[in-house]
DNA sequence: TGTACATCAGTGAACGCGCGTTCACTGATGTAC
DNA sequence: TGTACATCAGTGAACGCGCGTTCACTGATGTAC
């Protein structure tokens, strides 16, 4: 049954491609590294649906089109390739970052900037953080704990951000990193809340983000009034 | 195997129960729901581990003692003994704000109240939450969607709620919401800041009360001077 | 350039295992007389 | 109170299924000469 599926999708491009276009895929190396690819689009795709846990190697390996035991050629197991898994979406989570800080935006347009780039960090990358999101409440401890722990790097940087801000500036550090910490619950729940708004409705989406941007500020309302 | 697994832990009980003392669990609807109690007890606590996903007839067969077709006495499927699990998790968070009501607290003191009956409730009914919490994010799709309709009825309550406390008194409804929400977020993620604490560890709970209740102080801080 | 050998991504068959579900059954509890 | 029959929670065997993992293999790509 797997030639049979090979055939009809993998099989016969392969061929086809290697005969009338000589370039790009020839080399093994490459096409490895294609399939290693689609074992990791394929597998975000489906635990984003049903949960890390409830992902099968076959289902796997059938959803990518190569034999079962082809897919040792790659990974030892499914948990090593859950550990690269969360590899890649920290890199997106970082790729955000990255984007927020490089924006220099003024102080008074700090909130909206950060939630334009939340929101379209979710859009672009709507798998990874699905995958985030699920595994951080619902994952085997070993996904929980690595991510959990990426969590409070952001939250730090976060701090040490704030440390920079008028009011914020004078507080004690124990403060500083309550308030961050209420800033990324703040925006993990805005993650959690854009994930769960169906793709063919980009007004829900809106509301979302109108919401997160108005509790924001209400938090930042209260900073000048801290310890009075 | 099960029959040795019952002579040792339940059939012999069971007969030394009946001969010597005539009196509670001797009739047999008793003896059904007592059974009933002990999968949905061990559901609860199999599925905190790892998931409802992973949870299997089989095992929670096992864990109670029973034959895996005697399962069958009791619930059409997994999935029903899910539903019951989530109504009867439901009826703990409904206790906690009844608990939360009941005691009438003044405006000023309403913060540590909340908080403390918060904690309270996550020690005692610790694996509803932990159940509530892990399906909240990770479990399949009819699980998550009553969950989370559920707490959306929390937010509503506590809108009410809230609109009888001063300046929040004369806020448009939509604001108000937007408050409720920022309120119950911040609430879930303290719960799952609180089950991630070792048991063991009272002092790191104790933090993570705190903290909360700083974040809260600094949401309430905010409230006189939205739209200034 | 052409040939002979090495590499290795992917194959397909096989394995043992735990799973959910069905079925006819057993024997203690419950009920009618 | 004693007997005959009904109920039904739990049994144990059986089923077909998808799973992860192993293994010897194949044949296209890569390399050395």
């Amino acid at each position: 049954v797997y030639s049979k599926l090979h055939e009809a999708a993998g099989g016969v491009n392969v061929t086809s491609i290697t005969s009338e276009r000589p370039s790009t895929d020839h080399s093994r190396a490459e096409r490895k590294e294609r399939t290693r690819r689609k074992l990791l689009d394929a597998a975000l795709m489906l635990v984003g649906e049903r949960g890390f846990a409830a992902l099968s190697l076959r289902e796997l390996a059938r959803e990518v089109g190569i034999t079962p035991a082809a897919f040792y050629r790659h990974f030892a197991n499914l948990d090593q390739l859950g550990l690269v898994l969360v590899e890649e979406a920290f890199g997106a989570l970082g790729s955000m970052l990255r984007d927020a800080r490089a924006e220099q935006t003024p102080p008074e347009h700090l909130i909206d900037a950060s939630v334009d780039v939340l929101v379209r960090h979710v859009d672009q990358q709507r798998d990874h953080f699905r995958f985030l999101a699920r595994e951080l409440a619902g994952g085997d401890s070993t996904l929980r704990t690595s991510i959990r722990k990426e969590l409070q790097l952001f939250r730090s940087e976060l701090a040490v951000d704030l440390a920079r801000l008028p009011f914020v500036r004078e507080w004690p550090t124990d403060d500083l990193y309550v308030l961050a910490d209420l800033i990324v619950k703040t925006m993990v729940s805005t993650v959690q809340d854009l994930l769960d708004v169906p793709a063919d409705k980009p007004e829900e989406k809106r509301l979302v983000a109108d919401r997160a941007r108005k509790q924001l500020t209400l938090v930042v309302l209260g900073v000048p009034h801290w310890r009075p």
